[in-house]
DNA sequence: CCCGCCTGTTACACACTCTTACAATTCGTC
DNA sequence: GACGAATTGTAAGAGTGTGTAACAGGCGGG
């Protein structure tokens, strides 16, 4: 979800200057003020099923986009660190459900206003396809490490792709915000099997766990990118 | 690709009507008139690292969009149908790798000018954002698939999103116009575990294949869905 | 018409990952 | 500071899926 990192107050700004000879006139109107929700760990944002009436904006902390199976086994399809939208979509009802890794804010946004200008508002629009087609990079890219990758391929891969999105290129440390249960169903893989490949990431040098297993230190950030295959 | 099914005709036409009050007058232009190329079976598209000179959408045949790693393995992201649009981003250069696995047809069509009419033309441009929502949920239905499913899953989901995808309601039979390798490629699978699963499922009595192979008739079609764990 | 190439199928041994069970750690509470 | 509950980590057996390889069928070229 990395282009979802729009700046929408400036994207319904330009929108006030724009003329259409459509007869839309709603392209005058601002988003309503959106409001700050604070979810503690393991609170849902949404779920599958909800009538969309919002979008959301993660302002702190990390939102695990994911569906279930009817069985109960569950697939992550990303995760929304600060910056990012959730909830965009074109039907009336959540397809995903979304809820706090940690102690996290989003930003509240009315799906129908922000839609509704959309309408006559070609920035808009364009930001809103840029930033679906950003996290659309994103799918696929997860797509491929859990389609073609090894356990330790994907392990590594995630890490490097936490490394790029969350820490600036000096810090070779990266905050896991997230339990391994998270990560194991972000990738395909079992708790267990999670657990396993970091500690022997560790044993082999390429990283060094802190803080209770949740800070990672990317020791060898050549070798870990080359063990992801990318 | 389901939603990359816009008709962009009347979006280029219904772009001529807008004004905008931002100096942009590359609205009035008309999306250059569309080459149709013909392809061969394995004959590409475009290639990954490509420049972006080109949108194409399917007329006839099927078109595998896949990325491969440095190492030669190979996940397919889509099969593309008639009506698809391939090829849509953000960037100059192609990002993954796009492929014909029957002879087909594709309609090439200016990526510079399609995106710069959207620049103005808030209809096109909520086209295309809608298009790859649509292209995005089908990819996140592939990554369950591949993260979540079993071999026998995953080939039933196949089957049953192939079937919804190209054959009307009427008809229980679908038409595998792509290799063993292609589905195997899609599905995170080995050829031999795709061939395997298919006369299981054969056997079975779900399934009945015939015309060497390639066409598959859904016998059982509840129970199909039932195996894909929908 | 025969031959060779490509694709698809089947069999078997192995490797990887998962499941289960148990140990260790962390966190909340007293 | 200590206890107990919940979560996380570790270890070993079980199962699934994979790779190798051999074989069959289809298609096109010689």
């Amino acid at each position: 979800m990395f282009a979802a990192q729009l700046d929408l107050t400036s994207a319904t700004a330009t929108g006030m200057h724009n003329r259409h000879g459509d007869g839309s006139s709603v392209a005058e109107q601002r988003l309503p003020s959106a409001t700050v929700r604070r979810l503690i760990a393991k609170e849902h944002v949404f779920c599958e099923g909800d009538d969309r009436e919002q979008v959301f904006q993660v302002e702190e902390g990390v939102i695990a986009v994911y569906k279930t199976l009817p069985d109960g086994r569950r697939q992550i399809i990303d995760f929304a660190y600060p910056g990012d939208l959730i909830g965009l979509g074109i039907l009336d009802e959540h397809v995903l459900s979304a809820q706090a890794t940690v102690p996290s804010k989003v930003k509240c946004l009315s799906a129908a206003a922000l839609e509704r200008i959309a309408e006559s508002d070609a920035r808009l629009a364009l930001k809103l396809y840029k930033s679906v087609c950003h996290e659309l990079a994103a799918t696929r890219s997860l797509l491929i490490t859990v389609g073609q990758r090894s356990a330790i391929e994907r392990v590594c891969a995630f890490l490097v792709a936490l490394h790029r999105r969350t820490a600036g290129a000096e810090s070779a440390t990266v905050d896991l915000a997230m339990r391994r249960s998270d990560i194991a169903d972000l990738l395909g893989l079992t708790i267990e099997t999670v657990s396993r490949t970091l500690t022997k990431l560790r044993t082999m040098g390429v990283i060094d766990i802190a803080q209770g297993g949740t800070r990672v230190q990317l020791c060898d950030l050549a070798r870990l990118t080359d063990l992801a295959n990318e």
